[in-house]
DNA sequence: ATAACTCCTGTAGCAGACTACAGGATCAAG
DNA sequence: CTTGATCCTGTAGTCTGCTACAGGAGTTAT
């Protein structure tokens, strides 16, 4: 069993966020010691490093919840992770789309603006309605 | 022109949004009408077109806000535009290397889930060490 | 034993970006 | 003329996800 500060350590999560998450309900509440000292299993440890991966990932807290729920449950809903996590990446893809369209506004701007040409087209059209 | 009403539908930006982004200086005051209501030009609907798509994008309102200026061409040094303009760009092509990782993270994790399986291969992935 | 460290609870603050009133005034339609 | 929609200013609250104290107590190293 581990103090916070080694659990911190060993999963990347912050202390004041491992008892923030304590607080949310993200994580249930750890043992303590018979100073009143949280201590953590190797196990909690784990979930703390799930969450530090999904939330690297980009999912938002609630999400990362729930597939740590998912995780934990009797028959791992393998659907429902994929659902999730296939409604995220369309959410990343859609970014992407998006972000290579500004790109492309972008890269013309820098080009028009050394032409010496102040009006872009394209940033007109980012304009538009 | 337009009242705030029309031009929140038009460009797709809150009322109160509208009216938080000329507190902040994001858009310059408009106009008024004699009843002393805001009223929007099209030009000034186009900005808020324009900073609606930048915040899509997921750019900062402050990085939406410089953006907006240099499609306005409002510096006097061509070269300095030209230079903020390629920084974002810079921007951009960092963020999208960025979320294509994440892309093909997620999409290797979600590869071999099927909903046929006993235990999730994705969880597995995002438990181990 | 003293200092330095770690932990506790509880509360508050922050950043970014809105969003929601309250309490009026004004406008448009019937 | 009344009703209801829209607008005004100003202030305050919300959400996410932490992060930072304050003030106290137990732990570890020298």
């Amino acid at each position: 069993m581990f103090a916070i500060g080694e659990a911190s350590r060993q999963s990347g999560v912050g202390i004041e966020t491992i008892r923030y998450y304590e607080r949310e309900g993200i994580v249930p509440k750890p043992e303590r010691a018979s100073n009143n000292r949280r201590m953590y299993s190797t196990h909690d440890i784990g979930r703390l490093c799930f969450l530090k991966k999904c939330r690297d990932l980009g999912f938002p807290l609630a999400d990362a919840k729930t597939l740590l729920g998912l995780s934990e449950g009797d028959s791992e809903d393998c659907q429902s992770v994929k659902d999730l996590a296939e409604h995220h990446v369309l959410n990343v893809r859609e970014k992407i789309r998006k972000l290579r369209r500004l790109e492309a506004a972008l890269t013309e701007l820098t080009a028009n603006c050394d032409s010496g040409n102040v009006s872009c087209p394209m940033l007109s059209q980012l304009r538009a309605v």
